[in-house]
DNA sequence: ATTAAAACTTTGTAATACAAAGTAAATTAA
DNA sequence: TTAATTTACTTTGTATTACAAAGTTTTAAT
């Protein structure tokens, strides 16, 4: 059976596994170009990377050339927490196979 | 890009995908095989059930034989959105290929 | 008749997603 | 040099909702 307890709820939420999702498809990524991405509002956006940097699974880095620009990437754990939430996805999308 | 927004907000909630799933799994389940499963209590399970049948994506049958037993079954409805879930999950799951 | 079980309803709390508007610091345009 | 703009926030407010606990109703065993 699927344990369905250990979805992490942080991950979960639509507005955070969208951020996650592109953390994860590329090394980094900026707010603008997130907010763009994301069609989100900098109050949502900037409160769902809060919390996913009180979780521990992302950091920032400002970028200093030219314009200031914050950049968000992974860190270790956060690749891990995502890779074992993807897990349970798997298992979600191929029960009906088994 | 994967769409997010077309994530379905009352499927993806967490008690609500784990009953999905399981409603998807197997043909019908009632309402006391489902809270030993899922170990939810009653009134966040029957409110869920309920959110799920207002959405029209599931519905219920009550059972005669002996001790009354409520059966719950997915919609075509609800099969319908739920796959069409499954897809977004699956382009998650696989983003990294690309 | 009493007990017990199934399937609810009600009530209350705590969390939280989200938008909108405001702020501060830096940069560019005038 | 001053004014306007941009980035990355913070603050505030609203509305939704997950969830547990306890109570209710109906039906069925004993």
């Amino acid at each position: 059976m699927i344990d369905f307890d250990k979805i992490d709820k942080i991950i979960h939420e639509k507005g955070r596994l969208s951020i996650m999702t592109l953390l994860a498809s590329r090394g980094s990524w900026n707010f603008q170009d997130m907010k763009d991405q994301l069609k989100m509002s900098d109050g949502n956006l900037i409160t769902h990377l809060r919390s996913l940097q009180n979780a521990g699974y992302l950091n920032k880095k400002k970028e200093l050339k030219g314009r200031k620009v914050t950049n968000y990437f992974l860190t270790s754990s956060g690749k891990k927490e995502f890779n074992k939430y993807l897990k349970i996805l798997e298992q979600i999308v191929n029960q009906k196979e088994k």
